[in-house]
DNA sequence: TCAATAATTCATCTATTGATGAATATTAGT
DNA sequence: ACTAATATTCATCAATAGATGAATTATTGA
């Protein structure tokens, strides 16, 4: 009783697209729970598929990791490279709402990545990781340094730092808040409300952090 | 050759320490890996002690977690509940102030507390954790009910609930953000820049979120 | 002094894990 | 039609996991 279809050995006619459910329970599953978590099994009969498929088609449980890290990273890589750098503050918030309108279509995405970097850091399903990720965090790196954060635009006395800091803050943790935080303090972060945190966050950002000369009241 | 000390059968001379160093093995390698992770063999081994000490003092791999989660979070506890809910907005320096205070001393809780909510929502894990941190959390939500967001002292056209996301961001993101990430940022949370953290946090809420009526100019 | 209790090591049991190879059935190319 | 490549199931192996009980030694209290 390797799987929920009784079904005889043999390839079966037609096409059963194991391949793609067997990257797609890994978005999944590996979203969900740690590397080590994740049983080989459990991820078969998560794609109704038999575990035997895995080293069939990726070799091992951390070949099918690796796929699926590139093929789900590869277009939201695509897509963010889109983004040009912003490089005034009125540029800051169709940047933010690029950025969430690439990450908010797959929740579990931005999970995925805090859950593997949040893995030992020699680890290798971090490596794997970092390997596609680096590329977007380059790219966040410029936005950084190009954009908000650029000399004369911080109001007088903020450290550039902790600017860079609060940017962070406000732009990845509502999307890689623990769902139990999220429920506890009732916000609740929907699609529908994406185009609200957009505004809210550049609100916050250019009145807290940015001299107040050509600032439109929103 | 289970110890790394070649020690025979039977009750040592003295004191072991053996159940403290375990407690304090735990908080360290469940904050660094996953539940799942983190073999008792491994725990044994970083404690200098042997596995079967697990059982023991508690008799099983998920009794030392929960021993530990609790002894750890209870002073955290104690500590915050002394904090008064801060009514007016000069408060909320003082506040936060109090609770990196409280928080930054022992860098292994946060990413314990954060780790534990990232796992399975039905685990046996996070039910122990949250039978202690679920008491933190209303701490909290008083905290932003009765200070911060109250009724007349957001800027208008603040959404009160992304006005609270936005707090719980800048306060939290710090603390939990992936090692990597804040290396890639040159972002550097240590304990001698927290008092900085504090006041940065404070003047872009204040100038972010608040009327701007009492300011004092930091 | 002696028995009970506390603290420790060690060998081992069973379940689960990832991996593997053989067997089997379908499809595609010639 | 035949053959090679493709896709699948299944039984099973070796390694590792958590748990367990017996054996051993120290400490404590009567």
């Amino acid at each position: 009783m390797a799987t929920t279809t009784e079904r005889a050995a043999g390839r079966p006619k037609g096409d059963s697209d194991a391949r793609n459910r067997l990257i797609n329970s890994a978005l999944v599953l590996f979203g969900a729970n740690s590397f080590a978590q994740v049983s080989t099994r459990e991820l078969a009969r998560h794609a109704e598929v038999d575990a035997a498929m895995i080293r069939y088609y990726f070799g091992s449980k951390l070949g099918l990791f690796e796929s699926m890290v590139r093929e789900t990273l590869a277009p939201v890589l695509a897509s963010l490279k889109s983004i040009p750098a912003a490089a005034a503050p009125q540029d800051l918030a169709s940047l933010m709402q690029t950025y969430y309108q690439v990450m908010a279509p797959n929740p579990a995405l931005p999970r995925l990545i805090v859950r593997v970097l949040h893995e030992p850091e020699q680890s290798e399903q971090q490596r794997i990781l970092l390997d596609v990720f680096s590329q977007i965090m380059d790219l966040s790196r410029q936005w950084l340094a190009q954009g908000l954060v650029k000399s004369g635009q911080l109001r007088e006395g903020v450290n550039p730092e902790l600017a860079r800091l609060s940017l962070i803050s406000l732009m990845v943790f509502p999307l890689i808040a623990p769902p139990v935080l999220i429920k506890q303090f009732g916000v609740d972060i929907n699609p529908d409300i994406l185009s609200d945190l957009v505004k809210h966050n550049v609100g916050v950002l250019q009145q807290g952090l940015l001299q107040p000369h050509a600032q439109e009241e929103q």
